[in-house]
DNA sequence: ACAATTACTACCATTTTAGTAGGAAATGAG
DNA sequence: CTCATTTCCTACTAAAATGGTAGTAATTGT
């Protein structure tokens, strides 16, 4: 049940370029440095999130990253859902068009696991990347 | 934020025992043979389940385990706490009287984090094994 | 005595996690 | 135009966690 550092490292460069970016690129050396993260391992983070299309990135001197949006427009839910993969607390879940568990009809405790992937994500959707900043 | 197999099946052998249980002693081989669980795994499962005390067992011939109070006295939460060691989503939200984490001073998250703990936690701490079975 | 069962402990293959590593492509500065 | 700097892309890897296997001792009813 526990959040990888993927999850926990994106938050922290989320709030790392809300914090000092101030509309400026970032390289992600300075973020490497004040968050105490591998910059390769960023990289990776990073690329997943460039790809989300929540930066906006440049190459070359000068370059890096910033936020492609405003903190408050920034669901705290949706960046920990894209670096994860997937939040669902057991994997049926998560299935989809009509595909179910093998032990789908003797299983009582679909609704239970159901109900927990709703509180769970209904509560990240719930902060932004501003009521993190102001934390 | 998976539940691994040890937390699903724990909640499967409880919902067995209440189901087919009736009071009697109920041998791992029945059980393994209805959820379709190897049989040394649920022995290490179970064994953890019956020195939280949650199953009485006997050993020999028509030995097995059963429950040790009744479905509705069972809450959900601590039996996957049990089996699970901890639910936390983070490692700094288990920590405990004073230490903390070396980058506690700068954390924008851990309000957020820990509140995520509570909100699972209450949710699966709302389910007793009977609403299991009534389901 | 013996078959059936729990109790205990060690081991192990696979998958996931948390990185490392190397080089290509782009870009601004000089 | 060249060079330092940075992103971009892909492959690799050590360590830990997961999901079991395996063997054997102890207990108990028949």
């Amino acid at each position: 049940m526990r959040i990888s550092t993927k999850g926990r490292y994106a938050l922290r460069v989320m709030i790392d370029l809300a914090s000092f970016g101030n509309g400026n690129f970032i390289a992600l050396k300075d973020i490497s440095q004040r968050q105490n993260i591998p910059i390769k391992y960023l990289e990776q983070i990073v690329s997943t999130l460039n790809k989300a299309g929540y930066l906006n990135s440049m190459r070359g001197s000068n370059g890096g990253y910033r936020l492609a949006m405003s903190p408050e427009e920034y669901n705290v839910g949706t960046v920990l859902r894209t670096v994860e993969g997937t939040l669902t607390p057991v994997e049926c879940v998560a299935y989809e068009n009509g595909v179910t568990c093998p032990r789908s009809d003797s299983c009582n405790s679909i609704n239970f696991w159901k109900g927990l992937d709703e509180v769970v994500n209904k509560y990240i959707d719930s902060y932004t990347l501003k009521d993190l900043i102001q934390q």
